[in-house]
DNA sequence: GAATGTAGGTGACAATGTCACCGACAAACC
DNA sequence: GGTTTGTCGGTGACATTGTCACCTACATTC
């Protein structure tokens, strides 16, 4: 085995030779298909996932049975914090779904915690992750509690465009990424259609004035 | 200097005695005044803390000037967490204020690092005060997105009682305990009061049927 | 007693959430 | 072909919550 994923994954490819080889030698690649469940209620791994490719959605349910999207794993990145989370309090509803088929290394939590010890840059590596979620949800607080719905619709249609002008979508999933209900999504779309910002057909949204949007999310 | 606070220190006292002592010997017990900012904009302390007495309450300013209080640091808990994020991030507008007077041990970032490396005790009690700041914050977004005003008020009512049928505070502060306007919180005590569930006085509220208000809560 | 600041009340209105429907479209099936 | 079924999106009525502008009451200070 060569030194494999450790020197290609972002955050790890400057940690000391032994710990890398470590986790390349105590690691396996896994393969997983798209809608996945990987963790969720009665599904808690006892292993650390590292993602090389695709992203992880978190979301929760409520017992309302509303539910909304806390954040995502993307290439690069650890389930660490959200699967040590869930073992740590067995009875929590939130789940990951493997939003694209993905690719991930596994790695034992004998492993995870030997490398906390041993390497200080792998500990920075997940420190950083656990500051990095803590902050996100700290934001994720504010927007829910304090944003209105427009400005935060206009944000989340920038961000899943990614540039494009087209997103594939429902007005079902949007309300499920600000955790508000669909209605209120097709009526805010409705009004982003009337202003000649957007333009809508079945499934998807189509981005017509970003400039527009933009002025609004911000 | 004797074995010191560290054996009375919940999560710490099964902690190897090589690290309780390098605790004891590298920290520093200081008192803090009621209503301090420990750490906030524009205050990112070098080191933890260990709360022994009193508490932190964290919360949030957001850009439009509303305010809600994201959870509390109690005495046997550390504000590691916290600090390490806000040291990793730095723009970020949270703060802790003191709520009471605080009896806390500092701990060097240094010792900290050290222990964490040497002490798998020492690294799960960290662990452990990572997740369960992440999972209450998973519960924070649900409540605030989900969760009905009347229902978090009633509960959040039975919390600051803490068993007392009194409590001593005002509109305004029960508003940023839950992230709305106090206009809110006047409707819904006023609400309460008509029930015959509650009795108000400038700057107290007297819970008087703590049942029904359960109830709700639940 | 007057001035000041804080606590709390009120009504009108806007924004958002809830509920009960509806029709349009697409895939699957007969 | 036609029918059924499920998803997608639209709509109006209404409840809840947030916002704004203003008010009164109380306590402290001067």
């Amino acid at each position: 085995m060569t030194v494999s994923w450790v020197e290609r994954f972002p955050g790890l490819s400057r940690l000391e030779v032994a710990a890398q080889q470590r986790l390349a030698e105590h690691s396996e690649i896994v393969s997983i298909p798209e809608n996945t469940v990987v963790f969720g209620p009665g599904k808690s791994p006892e292993n650390m996932l590292f993602l090389l490719d695709g992203t992880v959605r978190v979301q929760q349910v409520s017992d309302t049975g509303r539910e909304i999207v806390l954040y995502r794993i993307h290439a690069g990145e650890s389930c660490v914090l959200t699967t040590a989370c869930l073992l740590a309090f067995e009875d929590y509803a939130a789940e990951g779904v493997a939003e694209t088929p993905v690719e991930a290394a596994v790695v034992p939590r004998a492993v995870f915690d030997d490398l906390v010890a041993r390497s200080p840059s792998f500990r920075s590596f997940v420190f950083a992750a656990f500051s990095k979620r803590i902050t996100d949800l700290f934001r994720m607080v504010d927007e829910v509690a304090f944003q209105r719905v427009d400005v935060r619709l206009a944000h989340k249609l920038l961000e899943l465009a990614e540039g494009q002008t087209s997103i594939s979508t429902t007005h079902q999933k949007l309300s499920v990424e600000l955790g508000t209900a669909r209605e209120v999504i097709s009526r805010q779309l409705q009004e982003f259609q009337r202003r000649g910002w957007i333009e809508q057909a079945r499934g998807t949204v189509t981005l017509l004035d970003t400039d527009a949007l933009a002025k609004l999310a911000a």
